[in-house]
DNA sequence: CCCTGATTCGC
DNA sequence: GCGAATCAGG
């Protein structure tokens, strides 16, 4: 395959749209998406600036993956279901936001742990968007329920259930970038300071 | 491991 | 000009 005016022209218009080069390589055909970044060097529009001066690289990207839950701004009432409900932190290999950000494990219930066992640390009451409790309670439908010894470097390791049961497991969904947990878990996890009330900007 | 773009360099 | 290989990073 060769760099017809057309398959520019569309390499342009897909690169311009903010799709990823593999995309772009991928909807072309014949091609790989490094020939397609070899393109758009070529082309001098590697930095996808038209008219956006100081734009992030590519902060978010809309993915073109299932978004069930797409109802951000819902007046949901936070009831914690019990099933959500990880009851001790997962080992963090996290180094502290920076930001003032910080790790809050849901818990509702004083676990009474039999003396012995590490105590999960009980975090007081906190405070956690309810989109973000939605959306755990939600995935940890479809948490692959692994076990501490089946974690790898790229499940979730967001515990789940009380420790001193047998009702516990870690998400063990897939991490995306080098987080510790998935999406949803992340959303928790680690909420910024100040919980943006109006997400009207 | 998945993915992303950036760069290099023989062709 | 091209793009695989490589690099750097989420």
């Amino acid at each position: 395959m060769s760099w017809t005016d057309e398959r520019v022209e569309l390499l342009k218009k897909m690169w311009g749209e903010g799709q990823s080069a593999s995309q772009i390589a991928k909807e072309l055909g014949g091609v790989t998406r490094n020939a397609v970044i070899g393109k758009v060097h070529r082309l001098g529009l590697s930095n996808r600036a038209g008219g956006a001066p100081s734009a992030a690289a590519e902060p978010a990207r809309a993915e073109a993956k299932t978004k069930p839950t797409a109802v951000p701004d819902k007046p949901v009432e936070a009831k914690a279901k019990p099933a959500a409900r990880p009851a001790a932190r997962p080992v963090e290999a996290e180094p502290a936001p920076v930001a003032e950000t910080r790790p809050v494990p849901v818990h509702t219930r004083k676990a009474i742990i039999p003396a012995g066992q590490p105590l999960p640390p009980q975090p007081s009451a906190n405070e956690i968007s309810p989109e973000a409790l939605a959306k755990v309670s939600e995935i940890e439908k479809k948490a692959k329920r692994l076990t501490l010894l089946e974690l790898t470097e790229r499940t979730c390791k967001w515990p789940v259930g009380d420790p001193a049961t047998e009702d516990f497991w870690f998400c063990g969904l897939p991490v995306q970038a080098g987080k510790p947990y998935c999406e949803a878990h992340v959303g928790v996890a680690f909420q910024p300071m100040s919980s943006r009330r109006d997400r009207r900007r």
